[in-house]
DNA sequence: TTGTAGGCGTTATCAT
DNA sequence: ATGATAACGCCTACAA
């Protein structure tokens, strides 16, 4: 494979090209007050050894690195992955570059702590945590230091900015589209804070405001069904309610799993059940599966945690701010009027 | 936000410890020679500071970064995120970081190639390039400094090493299967290479297996698809052509798209049409879709791309290899015997 | 057990 | 237009 540890320095450029290490830095950062020919002969030494600037040591004087940190928790999850391109693409336009660092598959904290202080350590001029998980301490010990912005997820705190889509608006649609759809009695799998800063709140509230409505709600913590029985119980206890005409699930995952499991029993949505979801990120917006859920704008997330970042990298702001944007239902094939 | 450019050094810690820097290094990286006593008072006053070592001065003078990087070309598929997060926790497991770049949306070669130079400049001490898209030379010309990996592409040079899924066995695979439904006249999607590295063969060996076996084999050049009429012109033509029962698409998210427009038209597999895909990436996976399509062990893959680079990197190993790991096939419902 | 000094590769400053 | 030199924050001898 390689020789170990032969990477050329400016030293060797400059050798090469038989001039100063100073004249190489100037010619390849583009500072100028060199002349035409001397770059040329720079350059050319440059490519020949195949060059590559150290950033250590180059962030270490010039002290920036045009380099912001974006910490997703769970890469496998396509909600993340898109993301992640929306904020590499406009960070890309605004001069800086991304590099992440996820979690460990097993979403243990101190993994995610420890990803966190890799950013950190590296010294990204700016952090972007896209996480429901990480508790805000964690973050705002880094958010001292450098810009931060929580993506993806509401927060409050003023040491830091955070960019969201809203869930208590996300939460109330799902809960009017059931309820226009003339459901009455409606199960709601719901989650504690502690297990998603996101799908908690959005749950809490399609249950508050179905029942604002006059809808009777059976809450289903998602601890419980994990613990026992599973989905396959959860279904099944849905199913022995005769009385429900349909599930809200925290994310179009788990609505899947639900569907799944209805399959298993050789039943369909909507005719079994009326079954919802949430996030509407691709591939499971496919019209084949046609599931109701409420889109996340994804994209226009991600622009504005890089442009929110950035501005502050540059001291073009200085106060923090949260902005909630708004999402919009998709109004699929797995919800429809009440048929039990 | 934060006060800009508060960092605090070393220097900051050992004053408020009252020591020297040189024993808060001690301290910090565990390398011993510390009285107890002084330790104590050293991470106290490191954690009050919310000391974060600088790795990049760190990592000028002890020449090890323990970061090794991942080079993913499109986040916002989950392959590639199921890829990085295994390779994330086999290099924790084995004591390294790993940070990812990402080419931008646009897949421009040149975006690629900042990307990984981001990666090279930041001293990663092994690199993990997942795209079947950029140019061997690209990745040769850094190869040559770092331990270099290509992840879920075939490759023979011998600078590098990688670790792939064999597409020969896959696509012959998927050949095997819809011949032994009993098709005899079948629609191959093909991709030149340049296009990529990984559906290029694999649809190429789907024709050449089924040319073997005696079926027809109508090629359908995605260029040609995406220039003129598109995955409906397609389809189009595809059910023209009356004598065609099944047809192969080189990714799942391709056979989706096919899917999705014979759905438009009223249509479904495996009533109207075989549809076959490639990769066995969740969520597309889910038996509600039902796709057939060939299984990519992606955990093991990734694991073995950050086991080859750390060898390498440790120095447990100096020659290059190629690893194909054996797909499987899903039997899905997309596929059956022929209908028309 | 602790402190001092030197240098990693780069940029910025100041001469030449 | 070019070259020497001083940092940057940290680790690692080596000296005390």
């Amino acid at each position: 494979m390689p020789d170990p540890r032969t990477a050329p320095t400016i030293i060797d450029v400059a050798r090469r090209a038989g001039v100063s290490k100073s004249v190489v830095s100037r010619t390849l950062s583009g500072s100028g007050g060199v002349a035409a020919g001397t770059q040329e002969r720079v350059r050319l030494a440059a490519a020949e050894l195949g060059y590559v600037a150290n950033a250590m040591a180059r962030g270490m004087v010039a002290r920036r690195t045009h380099t912001i940190g974006a910490f997703v928790r769970d890469a496998s999850n396509p909600y993340y992955g898109h993301l992640l391109t929306a904020m590499q693409e406009r960070a890309a336009a605004r001069g800086y570059r991304v590099v992440t660092a996820t979690g460990s598959g097993s979403f243990a904290v101190s993994d995610e702590r420890r990803a966190l202080e890799t950013l950190v350590g590296l010294q990204v001029e700016g952090l972007v945590v896209c996480s429901g998980l990480v508790p805000v301490a964690d973050v705002l010990q880094h958010a001292r230091r450098v810009p931060t912005v929580l993506a993806g997820r509401p927060a409050r705190d003023e040491a830091l900015s955070s960019v969201y889509c809203d869930e208590i608006h996300g939460g109330r649609g799902m809960a009017d589209h059931l309820w226009s759809l003339g459901h009455r009695r409606i199960m709601v799998v719901t989650l504690r804070p502690e297990r998603s800063l996101t799908q908690a709140p959005r749950t809490a509230e399609m249950a508050r405001r179905l029942r604002e409505l006059g809808a009777d709600v059976v809450e289903a913590p998602d601890e419980e069904t994990r613990a026992g029985g599973g989905i396959d119980g959860l279904v099944a206890r849905l199913l022995a309610d005769r009385a429900i005409t349909a599930v809200m699930a925290p994310t179009d995952p788990y609505a899947l799993e639900i569907l799944e499991a209805l399959d298993r029993r050789g039943l369909r949505a909507p005719d079994a059940l009326s079954v919802t979801g949430y996030d509407g990120v691709a591939p499971l917006t496919t019209p084949l599966l046609g599931l109701t859920t409420w889109v996340q704008p994804l994209a226009d997330l991600g622009t504005r945690a890089v442009d929110e970042v950035v501005s502050h990298v540059e001291g073009l702001t200085t106060d923090t701010r949260h902005q909630a944007i708004n999402g919009q239902l998709i109004s699929g094939r797995t919800a429809g009027p009440p048929r039990r």
